[in-house]
DNA sequence: GTAGGTGCAAATCGTTTGCAGTACA
DNA sequence: TGTACTGCAAACGATTTGCACCTAC
């Protein structure tokens, strides 16, 4: 289950930010898409519908919704920041080095991994990113 | 084991790249430190013994190193980029979210998660990032 | 000798910031 | 009404590129 666009509304709210046209619209088209969208992608998506939009608000509001853990942000491999909206559940992704396509992936469990690893090297750990990249089924027949 | 300064060039002669001064630099610099630096650092340790090596330099030498595989490059959670010495072993990282310290572990195996995923996705898995982000024992103390 | 490597400066990319006007609560 | 939000333009830092010179092989 992932966070609606109404609940979102309603978190922000919660938090005393105010929910502007703009704000909607951008969590509108985060929490409507299941890929993984950069700044750039999220602009050009939300800039269709209100061409007012500029590309600052778009990064204004990424970093309220993930300072509120609405949405999460990793990184691809190319060092390129993307942006879902998140998951009660914690998920890890596939990523294909040819189309960018992402897949998610939940049921892997590396809280033991975690645990060893605060043994033996005395962090504190918060969080972690796991993450593969490889070639999706399409863009493999497209190679051969 | 890593790679040593001299394997490092006999790889980069062997697959046709001039072995310039700066390049040597460059590894010297990577293989002698065991911490994962980043262009700039490694331009400014560079730069001491070789003043007239510009950033550029660095960054089309460790554009190479990557090509071969000698070097690994990864990237932190505030997508900055860090660069080591290749090891032939699988390694991961955890890294200090206050000073940026970053310990390698390894003997932790993905391979059957990466078996399962295959099969589940679809995808051809080519490579993986893992990497924990807390504070070190130095910096829990500091906050306290 | 020559292809490839280097350094400089300028261009480029993604992101952030200052500021004046605007709109939600 | 007042404070937070927005859009613009300009600033910014990291990285890349064009070009003339240089050097390892």
């Amino acid at each position: 289950m992932r966070f609606t666009e109404r609940k979102v509304a309603t978190i922000l709210r919660q938090h005393n930010y105010k929910l502007t046209p703009q704000r909607r619209a951008v969590v509108r088209t985060i929490a409507s898409s299941h890929d993984h969208l950069t700044p750039a992608a999220i602009y050009e998506k939300v800039h269709q519908e209100h061409p007012t939009v500029g590309l600052v608000t778009i990064y204004r509001t990424l970093a309220v919704l993930v300072r509120l853990k609405l949405v999460c942000q990793f990184n691809t491999e190319d060092n390129c920041p993307s942006y879902t909206i998140s998951t009660p559940k914690h998920h890890h992704h596939v990523i294909c080095a040819n189309c960018g396509k992402v897949v998610d992936f939940t049921g892997y469990d590396i809280t033991k991994l975690e645990q060893r690893l605060t043994l033996e090297t005395g962090f504190k750990i918060g969080s972690h990113v796991l993450e593969f990249t490889g070639l999706c089924p399409t863009c493999q027949k497209e190679v051969t």
